[in-house]
DNA sequence: CTGGGTAATTGACTTAGCTCAATTATTCGC
DNA sequence: GCGAATAATTGAGCTAAGTCAATTACCCAG
């Protein structure tokens, strides 16, 4: 079971050690301009960051970074995708986060101190990511303090999204729980219905939301056999969220 | 029951009416003046935003803020105890945080766009807040960009730190989620036993895990009755943390 | 210090969700 | 496109934890 099989015993391959080849092209680095972290930079800033980073490309389940290594890089995702996780004391597989193109991560180990990842990050398929010299992007901050304003308010942001997942674990049944995740993931909220593609294969999902792979695909199965939700692969097409969270009680 | 009853139905006074009086004197602020987010301040720069700010006492279960209410102020803890939760549709109350005196809260909201409270926010007893205005910080933040490194080294930690949460909530048995929020508490973690108090009293903790209070209580009997833990009102003494994780598997 | 209200505990019962196990799909490397 | 490995589903049985109910212990207000 999946859950039960950790990181370690999976990746015997050193961390860290993907073919990176110099950034000298410019293609495909246009989601990275229009992030929040760095649409305000002045191009020539930009630029040298961008000169001081790596593109790097990850295999499928490859690990990217081990939780308490040292934290000298983070991360912008340019394809593929990503999961952040833990591992407790008996070895079990946590997954607290998916990350998708476009996104960041471990960008909060810019200002930590110690600066170490709180996690382990692996490629869920194979992906490419640019790895950006933490001391580059605090330096390029320190010369430049009126950047720390984006900064300040992509972490905001990041805080308020953490609280928020917190809330949907504190829901005491795992039902409950499913559902509140699927109206997260729709584009408007409850707001209307739509199509959603699971960001984690279902077994993860299950592990995200603290329940067994069995438990998440039988919740599923019947909200199916209750014409809630259609279900094909890992897309869910949901029509009706109101009537979804009004089951939810 | 405690997690059925809403606050909504608990308090029909209004919101941040409490007697307010200005800070003139000095005491009982040293807490604030060590505080991660204002140590660095020049003392003129601390002294301003305090003229700005007001003193504000709570009483024992008082309202503060309300969830999406706009976030004009953030909060530092002079005495007492504040709690933040969450309602979901059905009325429930989520609590998902406490804070202690020492502590700040809602200062994310510095950042946030909209800014609008992400929970409600109310005195566990009679408490003594400090009500910043966010306006007046974050004309200090642009004065002095200076600044910005202490909040964004503060936002980091609080991001690390709710991650952190997320992973225990994703523990899933009620007796492993709460002998790892046990272990937490600790001061230094599973490194030594002793004493610890609970920061809420036992029924929110219940809903902080996620489980009913009955669950709760009896958790706690049976760790007690192994001779794994004392218990004394809310205070509860760990002689060794190994031994807890340890049959926590 | 006393009484009313809330919080905590304990018991009995029920059920959601976990475990184990077997089967069927799906995915990915070759 | 084939086959091995992984993921998903489904069933059966069991147990952890929820529910309901009654009792006891606290805590603050007066």
């Amino acid at each position: 079971m999946a859950m039960t099989q950790t990181a370690e015993q999976r990746y015997t391959k050193p961390v860290l050690v993907a073919i990176n080849k110099p950034l000298d092209e410019e293609d495909s680095l246009e989601a990275l301009r229009s992030h929040a972290l760095f649409c305000n930079l002045r191009p020539k800033d930009l630029d040298s960051l961008i000169q001081q980073s790596r593109r790097l490309r990850l295999g499928h389940h490859q690990l990217l970074y081990r939780q308490d290594m040292p934290a000298h890089h983070f991360f912008f995702v340019i394809s593929g995708r990503l999961r952040l996780y833990r591992l407790d004391s008996s070895g079990v597989d946590r997954t607290l986060d998916s990350i998708a193109p476009g996104d960041c991560f471990a960008e909060v180990m810019i200002y930590a101190n110690p600066p170490k990842y709180a996690c382990y990050a692996e490629a869920l398929k194979s992906s490419e990511v640019l790895m950006i010299p933490v001391k580059a992007y605090r330096e390029l901050l320190d010369r430049n303090p009126e950047y720390a304003q984006a900064a300040l308010s992509h972490y905001a942001m990041r805080a308020v999204s953490r609280f928020h997942d917190l809330e949907i674990m504190t829901v005491q049944n795992a039902r409950d729980r499913l559902i509140r995740y699927l109206i997260d993931l729709l584009p408007n909220g409850a707001e209307e219905g739509g199509e959603v593609e699971l960001p984690l294969p279902k077994c993860l999902v299950a592990s995200r939301l603290a329940m067994q792979p069995e438990t998440f695909s039988r919740i599923l199965a019947d909200l199916k056999s209750n014409g809630l939700i259609r279900v094909n692969r890992s897309k869910l097409f949901i029509s009706d969220p109101q009537r979804l969270i009004a089951i939810s009680q």
